[in-house]
DNA sequence: TATGAATGAGAATTCATTCAT
DNA sequence: GATGAATGAATTCTCATTCAT
């Protein structure tokens, strides 16, 4: 987010591979990633970020300027991370695409990310962002489109079912059961009958709860 | 909540009102729950809590050991603030009763705590409990009752209910609209969807175990 | 030492002894001596003192002044406490009179005592004061007076007396083995070897190292 | 005292000699020992032995993990300290050893310090330790030997002599005269008195354990 | 590029003391 | 005479950040 340029962890760029500063960085955001979602900004000691990383802590201010910087580049990565998930596929797709989402411990974690706060309003309003767009994906997936008028209800039922995957991860790592413990395949079920309900996927022509 | 004038001292002691043990704790309880609600437990230093409180810092030492302390009592009050919502009403009310416990400043507080943690084994051991309480709760309108084999689905189901609850109270403290600025009203219509398709309630007779 | 008449723990007042202020005060010193000996000035928190004393803490500041002058307090009782012990006694008893001196529990306090700092200047003065006076008595068994020249030499000899005494007490406390296991009549023996040579009784007439 | 200038980097960084890590160290550890055998444990604040070792307060916790490590460092520092007081020389030289012992302002801190309790179980075990091994070393002298019966007696008055000494270093401290103003020299004779009668060096031949 | 030393601000907690009853 | 509430200063420790190499 602040220096050098973003070779996001290309191939073996020399054999012996030191001084990599690509490798270096994105190792300390995935640990940030990590921390940062599990414990939130201010419980997780920059400290920590970096011996997960395996590398000195003054990197982090190198590379991201500041805790709050390496904060708002886990957010701007989240973008990414969260995007290729709502892509276009099937609508009907979308309650086993968030039964992954949840349960797959590669992404989860941009979920936690994105109800983590460090009080920073840059990061906040990088966040904020990230939500929308997400909300507006969910919301796509039932026919809604930017601009259109009396979209609102369709967009408020998206962030219903966003607030359920969010909702669903955090009690999920706090250790509810079954919640906790019920496999992405089980979830698909009960999560199929929340989104035909709250969000049922465009029918052409059709839409009996005119909004 | 709970904001009764003298809490335990009964016999109104003077106009000036200082030197209240029982009011001090209970407005140190008040602050810490505002603050550690919004910004985490890490994130809410305890001079913030003692200095919106109005007494000194070394009273939350002195009245509840430490911060951790002051933590789990948070919690613990908190058991008795969602209790009486999901006390015994008519299971068609659930919608509304979610959606005024998501919108109603004096009671979300007691949702976001549920998701925040401070690292102590002890106060995580009470949130996990309120946690499954408050499923146990919402199942039991949709008919579960504990030790009935086959219940597991109706608690996860209403897990998933809880979660939206919770995603929803940290979406709009997020400030993200419209969910943020939607009414309570406005609310219950998508959560009436949300509910009865995923926890529908009990029908008499198809579910012969009449709770 | 601030207030108060100082009529030291005299017998039964009043058939019920409610608010007994002499027994209180004495309550205190007797626990604050304790406290002090084994844990030193700063080591020792009020709270603690009047905890065993079983009073409210906020007496030691009404009775002494401070926790400074509960300290002081505790040395000038020492005076008293120490001098019996060095009142007239054959001076062939003195090692068996150090001996129970330092196995005594209820004396080796007072001993410890004179070795306690608070850094308060007037607290010091009267600790050096003690310590002096026990110092002379000492010398004054091997014929040492006031105001006679020479005499520096049985002083400072009496001194390594009183050093090897408040050393015992010392390593004995800190649980030295065997010193801290050895009973007081097992202490006479050495005692005695040390004491006839470093300061030996005065011998009518002819003392042959002409100091 | 240890105060050799360049303690472990040895190659002389730069004129300015700053950033030493190792000098940090002993820096930190001669001003702690200086404070801790004066004013006790618990009188001593961090940050004074900081000012004084001219560094910022925080490097104590680098460096020792607590206040707590400080004082056990000082402790272990101490075995050597003492190690080579107690070091072969003759037998007769013991008085006048430690005479030096106690008078010499920078070996009579290590004394102080093994009658300075934190409370801290770890710390108590190291200085007992070394105060065993202290009398040990004096015993031997006289010709204990360890694991050899009936050398208790022996190891008592080893401990009685090393009493004396600590009792001297602390009325000193104290500021108790003549012994306090009494020089190195002086110290000599009556201490020869004394150690001749408690401790009598090992007569040839009649002690046929010729160590 | 990377490391480790050092700093300074802030945080929680302890504790002697004062206040009001 | 005694109690418990409340205060403010001081203390230890953590942590993000900067400096020098």
């Amino acid at each position: 987010m602040t220096a050098s340029p973003p070779p996001t962890s290309t191939q073996v760029p020399s054999p012996t591979r030191r001084r990599d500063s690509a490798r270096t960085r994105q190792r300390l955001l995935d640990a940030a990633r990590r921390h940062f979602a599990r414990n939130g900004y201010a419980g997780t000691p920059v400290r920590e970020i970096a011996d997960e990383a395996g590398v000195n802590v003054s990197l982090v201010n190198r590379y991201f300027g500041s805790k709050e910087g390496l904060f708002a580049a886990c957010l701007t990565e989240a973008i990414d991370g969260l995007r290729h998930t709502t892509a276009d596929a099937p609508p009907d797709m979308l309650p086993s695409i968030i039964a992954s989402e949840v349960a797959d411990p590669g992404h989860y974690e941009h979920l936690l990310l994105l109800v983590r706060s460090s009080g920073d309003e840059r990061a906040d309003q990088i966040r904020i962002e990230v939500l929308r767009n997400y909300g507006e994906a969910l919301a796509a997936r039932a026919g809604w489109q930017p601009d259109v008028p009396d979209g609102e209800d369709l967009l408020l039922r998206a962030q219903l079912v966003l607030s359920t995957a969010i909702g669903m991860v955090l009690l999920r790592s706090a250790g509810l059961h079954p919640l906790a413990s019920t496999s992405e395949q089980s979830l698909v079920a009960p999560l199929r009958d929340l989104v035909n309900a709250v969000l049922p996927p465009e029918q052409k022509g059709e839409r009996p709860n005119g909004v």
